[in-house]
DNA sequence: CTTTTTCCAATACAACTGCAATGTAAAACG
DNA sequence: CGTTTTACATTGCAGTTGTATTGGAAAAAG
């Protein structure tokens, strides 16, 4: 056997430029040519490692998901064991919004990657299981932590469903530059306290980190 | 002065031909040839009307905004006068999800505007105004019809933030495919619930016409 | 009629694209 | 040692892109 080099090493050098230029320019402008020049090497080689463009894009993908997921799971273990479940879901939140340069960078990224499996029904597939799981997670922690579940005045799955929209629709926001990122925090704050309904009465303990209850305006 | 042919209307046959190339395809799929193409002209004839390639994507822009734009004003327009708040803001944002075909096609234009637009700033600067009017309308029916605002529980501005996030993000997820139209409309029914608080006690009349409380599991 | 102005068609061109083919160097194996 | 297999570099090619240019047809104005 000839010379071994780390393939995936290699790869995610390429994946790392691919992931730089659509971060800058958009997914249109991620070829061959231009994703070698952003990771400093020749033409051939990305070539080497993908054989074709729609492979490239398909990896990249599988990047944009993996890059998220690590977020949510650092988020995650930060809390310690056994959080408060209103405090793991903002915290889990609040980080996959954009709220810094390059929670924005891959925040472009993935919104690409949204219109563009949206004409590519078949790559789209990809992004269900990822969802479903966020779902049920996000579906539990709130049957577990919110009183107005028992109560009847909030069913889990479907505060859950509004919930991860929210996260959603407040990244595009805040990726189009509509609301500065404070804003987002506020209203996905509000949006928990929605959910999680009113403080408890006086002399209770409250367990929960993260949730003052009217943050100052804007 | 020579052959005169209605200006607005030729651009609107291309523009139409545009849409239905992006919504197809992509926007990067969008070319002079394409959409020649598609409305069954000469490339010739797109380039008289369209002399650049950037002027093509503002105008398509500007049609996407002003579809959406109709689509709110027939909506509200539908209710007659004086509807109850949550009734309208029910009626609007469900016509800005992706719930049949037609609004699905549009959807996915605005959905790859959306990421063309995040790495065109100058370009982005166009939309600010309609989240922003739309913002202070659906934060003046929240603050009207919601007593939760009353008590204090309910901060009208930050909940219109979170409403409007809830409707891109469900209209991105059944785009997607996610979630089929009717978990998104569930969703949307159960955050109003959660922003306009638990029904009136029996006794009382409710003038909301739309939202059922509790509508049948998925 | 002629002139002038608009509408559009056709073509040309340079730049880019994805991809295939070919060549070369080097390292592990026998 | 040589052989073989992997890792890349280079080049070539057909196709598409945006845009400029050129030319002609047709209609209104004189």
């Amino acid at each position: 056997m000839p010379k071994r080099v780390d393939h995936r090493e290699r790869r995610a050098l390429i994946a790392d430029a691919l992931m730089r230029v659509a971060a800058e320019q958009g997914l249109e402008a991620v070829s061959l040519r231009h994703v070698a020049a952003a990771a400093e090497v020749s033409p051939g080689m990305v070539q080497h490692y993908f054989r074709t463009r729609d492979e490239m894009m398909v990896f990249a993908l599988a990047v944009v998901r993996e890059r998220n997921e690590a977020r949510i799971r650092r988020a995650v273990e930060a809390l310690g064991a056994t959080p408060a479940p209103r405090a793991l879901l903002r915290a889990m939140l609040a980080e996959l919004l954009p709220l810094d340069e390059d929670r924005r960078a891959d925040g472009r990224v993935a919104l690409a990657f949204l219109a563009y499996t949206a004409v590519r029904p078949a790559v789209a597939a990809a992004l269900y299981d990822e969802t479903a799981a966020l779902l049920t997670f996000v579906a539990g922690q709130i049957a577990a932590g919110s009183p107005l579940v028992a109560a009847g005045r909030v069913d889990p799955e479907r505060a859950a469903v509004g919930l991860l929209a929210v996260m959603e629709g407040l990244g595009i926001y805040v990726l189009g530059g509509h609301y500065p990122p404070e804003t987002a925090l506020a209203a996905l704050d509000a949006h928990l306290d929605l959910i999680f309904g009113p403080e408890p009465p006086p002399g209770a303990v409250s367990r929960d980190g993260s949730g003052r209850r009217r943050p100052a305006r804007r």
